[in-house]
DNA sequence: CTTAAAAAAGGACAATTGTCCCAACTCAAA
DNA sequence: TTTGAGTTGGGACAATTGTCCTTTTTTAAG
């Protein structure tokens, strides 16, 4: 449920270092918003190190929270290709380390280096293809399942992750998500 | 609700020309399987024309519908990048024609032709973008809300597509819908 | 034309989840 | 050290949605 795609950090630490000039590296403290729904943006970003959430807020203010991000997942790179606003905000759980980079070098990277262009369509084909399952089993399953599978795959998520993120994260509310801690906690 | 990408078919139509040992030509009639989750393939296809399904089956049978693809859209890629077995079935709704191509020639073109390898990576950006408000929207808001949303973005899906379909893309019951149709056509 | 199967519609009840509260606790700022 | 905001936990009730079942209508096949 924390995303992270190694290889693509792997080849972006070597390439920051053929083209400093390309990457930048900024640092985001806790609770700071990186990137921001609706607006307009000339770079993306690859995370370094630590977590963020990738959330949409609608009208009433409630944030649907689609994605926690990790080592090497990148964001705000849509918009390269859609050419509109950002359509999601991005905010730092833990303190985060990220290489920012311009549309217009990423193109660059993209139609001149097969390698990272192989990379990128593979991290995308991956978000693609993660989502899927994902919401399936939200929809299908009770809301005891699913904690029980997210322990699956991420067995300490209770301790990086506020009880609110996992609750926006499920689509669900606190008052339903405790519920069901209690009801696991009888059944044990 | 109906995915299309207008500008990759068009260029897909031209390619063929130029390879017509690239793309064969398959014709699929009403509900035939297409392409079977969790089975390995070899090709991937691109719709010339027609309506389809894609979906996930989970143990109890209960199907989720990830999205409905019409002209232009692609299936059957993204195991070209992850190497994994098909993670959802694709069943023809009308009957429908497609571009089939091999996995190989399908990366030999990604490799060597860049307007080809720019529209796979706009039709990736798009597929990403598309869910995410649309399971937001879900969650977040009544049946009756989704109803009329559905409504504003292709006005007459019911005449094309079934009940239980367009249930099953809500991700809830037949019952839960046939309600929700009632209680909208009273508040007419 | 007949018949079987699928699709559509809805009643009755149970289960799940949300809403609206309030209370306890933590932690950082003043 | 106090204040207040944010997080956590949970009671009581309402609203929503699911489950199970039956009936009618439509569609496709023989």
């Amino acid at each position: 449920m924390i995303r992270t795609d190694v290889n693509l950090l792997t080849y972006i630490d070597t390439l920051s270092q053929k083209h400093p000039d390309y990457f930048l590296v900024e640092r985001y403290h806790s609770k700071e918003v990186i990137l921001e729904q609706d607006k307009r943006y000339q770079s993306l970003y690859i995370i370094k190190s630590g977590i963020t959430k990738c959330y949409l807020s609608d009208e009433n203010g409630k944030e649907f929270i689609q994605e926690f991000l990790g080592k090497g997942m990148e964001f705000g790179e849509l918009e390269v290709f859609s050419g509109n606003l950002s359509f999601c905000s991005i905010e730092a759980i833990s303190d985060v380390d990220v290489y920012k980079i311009s549309h217009n070098q990423y193109t660059e990277l993209l139609e001149n280096d097969p390698v990272f262009n192989r990379l990128i369509l593979k991290s995308m084909a991956t978000k693609i293809g993660y989502k899927a399952p994902r919401h399936s089993f939200q929809q299908s399953y009770s809301i005891e399942d699913n904690i029980i599978r997210m322990h699956q795959i991420f067995p300490n998520f209770e301790q990086v992750l506020s009880k609110k993120d996992i609750a926006n994260y499920m689509g669900i509310t606190l008052r339903s998500l405790n519920r069901a801690l209690v009801q696991l906690e009888k059944g044990k």
